[in-house]
DNA sequence: TTGATTCAGAGGAAAAAAGTATCAGTCACC
DNA sequence: GGTGACTGATACTTTTTTCCTCTGAATCAA
């Protein structure tokens, strides 16, 4: 005899128009309704449910010739067939950008916050535009270091902070993210809504390393202000220094994380004329491969607020 | 006239069929066998891939007499069908079990340790509380999968390691899980009660992806020790991780494990200042079901350690 | 060149789906 | 309580789709 993988059953599957049937009548509570909404008569949409519930050995609807409800299990397969539809719409699509020449590998540089704020984004925006493409994502990193992963082509694009010293890359400015004070949440600041920099002056910080642009832009502000802030604490990782915020620390000095980390024991207070680091796209000028080429353009769409990058 | 919705569409639907036949095609790139093993004859099969193609306009697979091969948007439907049968096979699944008289069923994703400790603890609440439902568990999963199959509304609830990315989903904190040490028996350490993670400096390690929170922290923690672990295999099960430390081949920091594994050959050692890792359950927050609220419930219960949670 | 192998096409048979006409149950309303 | 309007199911026919058999064209091995 011959075995039969369970992959491949024919007759009793549940097909996609089937299910399509199903959705229909299920949102109509109607099956003239359906049929008309469907361009068809009624009467083989009942028989396409009726195999439909045989095929499951479950009924789904309740008739009666009243009303048509639906019966728990028809609930669950409604809303789950739903999903699937869309899944298999979202299939087709991708099958078609990718059968018109769109995949590949890129991998993606993202420094501090970024991480957690755009890449995200980023990462969402690319699945959108350019599915098949695979996004090899690295978190977390100091311009310096991407600068060179960069030029030494390690990673394709990095989302980093300028300036940038190399001349082999090129810049594609994104945006302004003004800094933002972590204080901890029992903290005598944190019941005032807006700060001075100078409230700050005697505040223990916790900061990230003198290489990040962060830093820079953070010390060259308190030393305008009139202070030198006082580093109890250095961390790269952003989750590690609000921690340390949470622990009570001390307070710090991060870009603006507009739905950050809902981190217990944190809150997050304006500065009045808070200074502002930038963010930008950056890749090896060189480098001409399509597939970058079609990633950069993912940037180009919202309304790229041309600011001066240094 | 009349207002075609998108959902509604007929004639250039793929089928469920269709993608059966292309995986069986795609698999055994040869339409001959592919055919026998669906029990059918090879041209109706080459005209329903033929018929696929021009659905999506695509190219999926290159033929010569010889053989056959897939192109890249071929590869993707390949992968992608696969999925989709599946989800089909369990949404059948599921939706005979409610017509059974199960009161509902939820997806649960959970991360990788969790698995074994807690996992069984979950059931048996659920059980006890909610009887009547089925829960459909996916272990051995890393936060960034389980982020994607919640989004994608793939799974109803996760219990993951923190930090999550994406911003809609919601977190209940759990549990903190402290890292211990994982030891072959024999290992000259092990006779040692308390260890250093400095102690580990020289040692191989096993370790996760590194996309798992379990590995960041480690790593973190390693470097803070002022050393640089030295990673001579990585996998994502703790069952295959804790074969690879019972072999000998090095050792392993994995979270606190109550009542794990009695697994031969392997001794567990506590760390001065270990590292800790978060457990949180997450869930779509727009997903406002009454079943997954009542499952959430059964959370709040124990004495809800209030940790801060980075 | 020949034979074996493999995929595609043509035309007819079988199966599935859709259409038409009709029936039977329920409810509103007089 | 009877009547008519409305709704979904059934019976049967027509249309569409799928599948099968037979055959042909292309490729590769010998």
């Amino acid at each position: 005899m011959e075995h039969i993988g369970a992959r491949d059953r024919r007759v009793d599957d549940v097909e996609v128009r089937q299910m399509r049937y199903f959705i229909a009548v299920a949102e109509e509570k109607h099956f003239g309704r359906a049929a008309q909404r469907l361009h068809m008569a009624q009467p083989p949409l009942s028989q396409q449910i009726k195999a439909l519930e045989e095929q499951l050995g479950t009924q789904l609807l309740v008739r009666t010739t009243r009303k048509v409800d639906l019966t728990a299990a028809g609930e669950l397969l409604l809303a789950r067939a739903r999903l699937l539809l869309a899944e298999i719409e979202k299939l087709e699509q991708d099958v078609k950008l990718v059968g018109q020449g769109a995949s590949g590998v890129l991998r993606v540089g993202v420094s501090g916050t970024a991480t957690y704020r755009l890449m995200p984004i980023i990462v969402q925006a690319a699945r959108e535009h350019m599915p098949g493409l695979r996004l090899s994502v690295q978190g977390e990193m100091l311009t310096p270091e991407m600068e060179i992963a960069l030029e030494e082509q390690r990673v394709d694009v990095a989302v980093l902070r300028p300036p940038i010293r190399s001349n082999q890359l090129s810049l594609k400015f994104l945006e302004k993210d003004e800094l933002v004070v972590a204080l901890p949440e029992d903290h005598e600041l944190a019941s005032r809504g807006l700060l001075d920099l100078a409230d700050l002056a005697d505040e223990p910080f916790i900061a990230y390393p003198m290489s990040s642009a962060v830093n820079a832009i953070s010390t060259e502000a308190c030393r305008r202000a009139g202070f030198s802030p006082q580093i109890v604490q250095e961390t790269q990782e952003t989750s590690t220094l609000l921690s340390f915020v949470a622990a009570g620390m001390g307070v710090a000095l991060v870009p603006t994380a507009r739905r950050m980390f809902a981190l217990q024991g944190i809150v997050f207070r304006q500065l009045r004329n808070a200074p502002a680091v930038d963010l930008a796209v950056a890749w090896k000028t060189d480098n001409e491969t399509a597939l970058l080429k079609k990633f950069l353009d993912l940037f180009e769409t919202p309304a790229t607020t041309e600011g001066n990058q240094a």
